[in-house]
DNA sequence: TCGATTTTGTCCGTTACCGTACAAACTGCA
DNA sequence: TGCAGTTTGTACGGTAACGGACAAAATCGA
């Protein structure tokens, strides 16, 4: 995380840092390092996703969009990730909307580029497959926690998990943000954060938290949250 | 899906059915045709995947298990599909269990020679990758699901899933095994499938269903049902 | 044929969460 | 400084679903 443990080749995410120079040669091509910000459009349903974006830092959210238009967050991809996994799957589009959620940078990927990259079935593709089956079991893990865990549980999960791709302790929240999130009302979710802000674990003003205590946060959450990241950890390193 | 609608190479499966002769002939070397009934064991969670199964006709599910043992099903898989994707992604094991529902067949074939066949990146890996992207739509849709829509809706949607997937209109079901899919109360359950029968759209009996009027509950159902049969149908064709 | 088991019907009090609404508190801009 | 907009606090009645329990009905096995 600190500067000196960067490896040679200069990138902090970490499907791209581990990837052979002949691999990111190729890929240089259509490469371009970008900033991003709250709310920058990646990908909307049923349009052609042009670029695929590896974060270095900040975090990017992917939802599910329902007709009336209320949508809820089904992954979020940080530095251990890609965003625009459908262009690997061959496909155009996707029923799913993506935009960047946490102020930070990726690099960004012509989509033809990464695709005709990944069709030669060497390191990168080996290494999106072992991604997608981490991405998996989030979404899986979700649609269990969504059906049978506590808008608390699920609140904290989401914190921890922001917290892991956050630099610090603090960062931009607003309740009705997060109650999009999870599909839930607002005010579920100011009660929730009332009480852990009274446990002590959280502190927050105005569109801002601060994570006072993570273990607390994690004795809170449901299973959910230590088991994907361990998928995570596991299948995509460190 | 009567018998003179069959391709040449007289697979069902929609995935194996569009593959070429040489592939097939690869994976000849690992296959066998087996027969599976209710209940059958697929894969459990954390243990290595021996076999993938490709079905002809039933179907299987894929359920997340949480530690104290409740589970709910994530996905489904019929002859438009592969059961055992973890191996395609390059994972030994996963945090899922799949066991077979509908009595039917698959041809099982070695993960290890799965796996060498989709490591050439030809037919068979375009099309897994494809295959990947309608069930990553499938999960995703879930997780919203399964956090905005009633038990009713839910309710209408798995059965309309599995409608597709058995011969004629009548398969074995009870109660307690719905109310465990969808992660909710047997009496729950209970309730639902009464209403549905009294307006007419299902008849059932002790552990067995009947499909009395596909549109009538193709309107109580969400629109989910038809989004994910949708991708489905677009990406694995028919 | 009878008892055991499985499956379904039904009921009860309880709870988590919903939809909605409104006011208070804070922030930013003119 | 004051006004408008954003964010949060809180309260209300309403409801879907819960956990648990028990009995009726159908089916199975001995």
């Amino acid at each position: 995380m600190k500067a000196n443990s960067r490896p040679r080749n200069g990138f902090r995410n970490r499907i791209l840092k581990r990837l052979p120079a002949a691999v990111i040669g190729r890929l240089r091509k259509g490469m371009r390092l970008v900033e991003l910000t709250q709310w920058d459009p990646l990908y909307e349903p049923h349009e052609t996703c042009k670029y695929v974006y590896f974060p270095e830092s900040g975090m990017a959210s992917i939802l599910s969009v329902l007709k009336d238009g209320t949508m809820t967050e089904v992954s979020t991809v940080g530095s251990e990730g890609m965003v625009g996994l459908p262009v690997f799957f061959g496909a155009k589009t996707s029923a799913r909307r993506a935009f960047w959620q946490v102020p930070g940078s990726a690099y960004r990927i012509d989509a033809a580029v990464l695709r005709r990259e990944t069709r030669k079935c060497g390191a990168l593709s080996d290494a999106l497959l072992r991604y997608t089956q981490a991405v998996f079991t989030q979404v899986s893990q979700l649609a269990t926690c969504n059906r049978l865990h506590s808008i608390e549980q699920r609140c904290c999960c989401w914190l921890l998990q922001t917290h892991d791709r956050v630099a610090g302790d603090e960062f931009d929240l607003t309740h009705e943000f997060l109650s999009e999130m999870l599909g839930t009302r607002r005010a579920g979710v100011t009660e929730v954060a009332a009480t852990l802000q009274r446990a002590g674990l959280i502190r927050y003003t105005r569109g801002r938290v601060t994570i006072l205590n993570r273990r607390g946060l994690e004795k809170v959450a449901c299973e959910c949250y230590a088991t994907v990241r361990g998928e995570f950890d596991s299948l995509v390193g460190r």
